[in-house]
DNA sequence: CTGTTTATTGTCCTTTAGTCCAATGGCGCA
DNA sequence: TGCGCCATTGGACTAAAGGACAATAAACAG
């Protein structure tokens, strides 16, 4: 039987880990890393990634969790060791089969994920005629590194009040960057905001 | 029940075909495709990828075989509309494997190819690509009728009003039916249901 | 040096969201 | 015919979100 072990603070988890692997051991470092065959590690900054690259070197399975999906963040991930990356809120269905898969050796991605993977590697294959990826895009690029940073937060379920404590300003600049990021992406309210940052990452 | 139907010729065909799914159909043609909901389908030449482009117009699944696997071709496969791409003579575990990753909506590669993938696009620009938004079924099941279509509207980005207005209900009743289903799904507001109910892709 | 952008915070105010404690009527089921 | 579940709504209330108007300070470009 496969031990999980979820490693993530203790703001971001997910109760869906539990009901996808009941005897799973959810805690926000690596002190129980021991008993563990596979490792879901939620990324969040650099130090996350140096902790993926630390257990990268044992024989433990490894899969980085997100807040967001993006693709540049997957490709980091599974190039430094991990063997799946999904969405920390993903439902149990999707928690036991990325596990399934990563068992049996292989490598997990989500749909849309790996169809930009696959489309990406079109422009260096010798290809026929690689249809552009295109759409309902926005320009994530347009908004300052705080407007981005606060963005982001929200877009993973944060409250301006759980943002404000996390980036160490108040409430009000929360606010003032999340307002300055509606008018950028013309958007009307962080749910719209989150809709086109899934849609776009 | 999936019903599966395996289209390739009488000279190269698997009896693992029908380990694996006891009830699927083997065929020479698309003949029967109506019954089927997950295709399987052996590429050999060009002809066959001109079918996979029509089966991809409809909304069965489908999974490319092949004879020898091939990088080009994987890709080629999965832009012209494959959710996997697999050898022929994969162990019944295998294909079973497959079949529930496309399923759940997902992509399924070999291990090697998709580490192909990954160290291909890695060399190439970090500019993200538009994603298409999907959704699968998720444990969305435990709320009523009424409470999943007031999630769904949320989760479009609609106000309680607009939900409201849409339904031909009070946006008190909106607020009930949203209340119970956060209650359900376990989640706090509606941000963490939409990530939730976005997150199954 | 000056104008622009960015980051930060303030107050006041309105609109939305979400919860608590109800109540009513319909429908299936034992 | 009660019991339970579902859909519906009310009122009252607290909290959260977002806009309007404005200010200060640092960084940066021309």
């Amino acid at each position: 039987m496969t031990q999980h072990l979820f490693i993530a603070p203790a703001d971001i988890q997910s109760p869906r880990w539990q009901q996808a692997f009941p005897s799973a051991v959810i805690a926000p470092d690596s002190a129980q890393i021991a008993e563990a065959d596979c490792v879901w590690l939620l990324l969040r900054d650099e130090n996350d990634f140096a902790q993926l690259q630390v257990l990268s070197g044992s024989d433990k399975k490894i899969i980085a969790m997100t807040l967001i999906e993006n693709a540049q963040q997957a490709r980091q991930a599974l190039e430094a060791g991990a063997s799946g990356y999904v969405h920390y809120l993903a439902v149990p269905q999707v928690l036991e089969q990325v596990a399934q898969v990563v068992a049996a050796g292989g490598m997990w991605l989500g749909a849309d994920l790996m169809r930009q993977l696959v489309l990406a590697t079109a422009r260096i294959l010798p290809a026929p005629v690689a249809k552009p990826v295109n759409g309902t895009k926005v320009d994530l690029s347009q908004l300052t590194s705080r407007e981005l940073a606060v963005a982001e937060l929200v877009a993973a379920g944060k409250t301006n009040k759980e943002v404000a404590r996390e980036l160490y300003i108040t409430e009000r600049t929360v606010k003032a960057h999340l307002g300055s990021a509606f008018d950028k992406l013309k958007v009307r309210d962080r749910l719209h905001l989150v809709l086109v940052m899934a849609a776009n990452s």
